[in-house]
DNA sequence: AAAAATTACGAAACCGTTTTCGTGTTGAAA
DNA sequence: TTTCAACACGAAAACGGTTTCGTAATTTTT
């Protein structure tokens, strides 16, 4: 109920100056201990707490750290949205997260919003929609007004910043290598539209791996705003090649071929073997569990937070771009007896 | 590179005053058309942009809405979030996240650091163990700020504030009833520690739909501290009875409740169906696919950031509880041929 | 041509802090 | 008793804007 009480009021109250009130609040020597005990009770009975705002105009700093992420509805950015969390925490910074929903007008958006001084720096991970249309001009607006930036996972070329993306080729490789060591000879990829960088870079991971052996390739890309189980049914109707292995760069993809391998009367991974890149909960639950490369969110999160406090405090260090690496982890999706 | 350009070196450099250079920036038409088109260029040219901290010290208002969540790895606080978003940004406000991590004393710094001033008004679900610890001082703080809160899904007869929560003891029914339909006789609740609000609203559901028709109850309280999977199978060494349905009261425990249940060579639904409390991805993929009672955070998190936005407008209106009524979805997990 | 109204702008206050720089009082040293 | 530090505090500027009010200069009205 009680109306926000600002230094003012206490000075008055008290009949002192407001520099006197906030010097004893901030425990300055240059105040009498008498006087500086008398504001101090004064300031705690009346739940005296600073502006913030106030705060940020005076130091020029705001604390807070921009995130804009194309969705919060996703295992993965949920994940490196903690690691960032954490890190930033530990430096008494606050997030301020927003959504491009993947689209390219709300990430411009966002980013011209945040650009006005209400952060101190910016981790972004790019909308699909802002990576197929190839434009990046809105990241001007960061550099003009000069606010230290982070891109991970979905990044470009095109913007100078520091990065951190996994290693998607790595993955993909992994995943592929797995797939050919239990014995898969038709090994098909479930990816993504190739504007994605994560999907075309996980894709050469595969292709690099079956080059090697000669072993075909197998590729269908998947349009999020299609039907995705047609679009991996496909898969079983090529009338040439019947796939033995699936490696599908998201586990949704991955979930939704062993639902449709199931049903067609496929034993997995007897007759086919699946193998997914993420991080997600699906894998552990779905029958039999997905094997998986796993992708590290958290550790992604805490390495962008970090590459952005670094900035923060030495605007002129080079660019770093850090690569996290993916693991394997074997579930029964691969698992032949 | 650029330094921030700010109004009064627009003002200096056009040999203007500030005052001036505000009213032509905003299209005052106390300023003439010349002077107004020459600011403007030069404003436009040098990439100027109000500082906002400067305009929320001013406005006193900073179209913040500051979000509290036990996590955000979570299926369904993620999809609040989104409706949190999605309505807030239709009226210009942002969002800033903290994560309690479902523990206390994070919750109160957060809470803390929330009340200084720096949003206008506060979105929280409460963490775990506050709600253990039945321990809700710091809230307090956000009432003696006179700070408008909106209490979501996890709540406290104890804080007066506006509140939406799902319809959990309608959904227990439903779930329960719903078992009872198919023909269980033996019906098992998973649900967590009985201080968590959620859980207990839901069991209350399922007993009362039981006592219709008396039916016994057989309940267990999973703690997350333990291994979840080895307390879920203990459902199964009961000596007395065998459950023919199990009813648990979120989508981990139900997954995982299917998982045990098939390595025990139990056949779903038909041997045992399992329903489980969710809004999650999970329930889709796991074998058979889980039917769900519906939670609709979506919705949830659309009503929490409409019933903000009106108190913002007027706090002097009676406080509102929402209930989020829920839906069931069914899949094959309850459905015998 | 004098009076009134309009135009176009600047000065200054304000939002809530912090911080630098004085300055009047004390108490101690000379 | 005079001189000088030390002490305790206040005035004012600063952060970057907006806004109210005042006022010269010009234009319109009479």
């Amino acid at each position: 109920m009680s109306r926000k009480i600002t230094l003012k009021d206490i000075a008055k109250e008290l009949d002192v100056s407001t520099s006197t009130v906030s010097k004893a609040l901030r425990g300055s020597s240059e105040i009498s201990q008498k006087t500086r005990d008398k504001i101090i009770a004064f300031a705690n009975y009346y739940h005296y707490k600073p502006n913030s705002t106030a705060l940020k105009l005076q130091s020029q700093k705001t604390m807070v750290i921009g995130i804009v992420v194309p969705e919060i509805v996703h295992h993965f950015f949920t994940k490196v949205i903690s690691g960032i969390e954490k890190v930033l925490n530990k430096y008494h910074y606050n997030v301020m997260i927003c959504l491009s929903n993947e689209s390219l007008n709300k990430e411009i958006l966002n980013i011209n919003m945040l650009t006005d001084g209400s952060v101190d720096g910016l981790i972004v991970s790019i909308a699909k929609e802002t990576l197929e249309k190839n434009d990046f001009s809105h990241f001007n607006e960061i550099k003009n007004n000069d606010i230290p930036l982070v891109l991970f996972d979905r990044i470009s070329d095109k913007i100078e910043s520091d990065k951190v993306i996994v290693d998607d080729i790595g993955g993909g490789y992994k995943a592929t290598k797995h797939l050919m060591e239990i014995g898969c000879k038709n090994i098909a990829l479930l990816t993504t539209p190739s504007h994605v960088t994560v999907g075309l870079e996980r894709e050469k991971g595969y292709l690099k791996a079956l080059k090697e052996v000669k072993l075909p390739s197998n590729i269908i890309h998947i349009h999020e705003n299609k039907n995705i189980k047609e679009q991996i049914e496909k898969l079983f109707n090529q009338s040439n090649v019947y796939p033995d292995g699936i490696f599908a760069v998201n586990e949704i993809y991955a979930a939704t071929a062993i639902k449709i391998a199931r049903s067609k009367g496929l034993k997995i991974p007897e007759d086919i073997a699946i193998i997914g890149f993420t991080d997600g909960l699906i894998s552990k639950f779905t029958e039999p569990a997905l094997t998986t490369i796993a992708q590290h969110g958290l550790t992604m999160g805490e390495q962008a937070a970090e590459l952005l406090l670094y900035r923060i405090k030495d605007k002129e260090r080079p660019f770093e771009k850090k690569v996290i690496s993916t693991n394997l982890k074997i579930r029964k999706s691969t698992q032949k007896k």
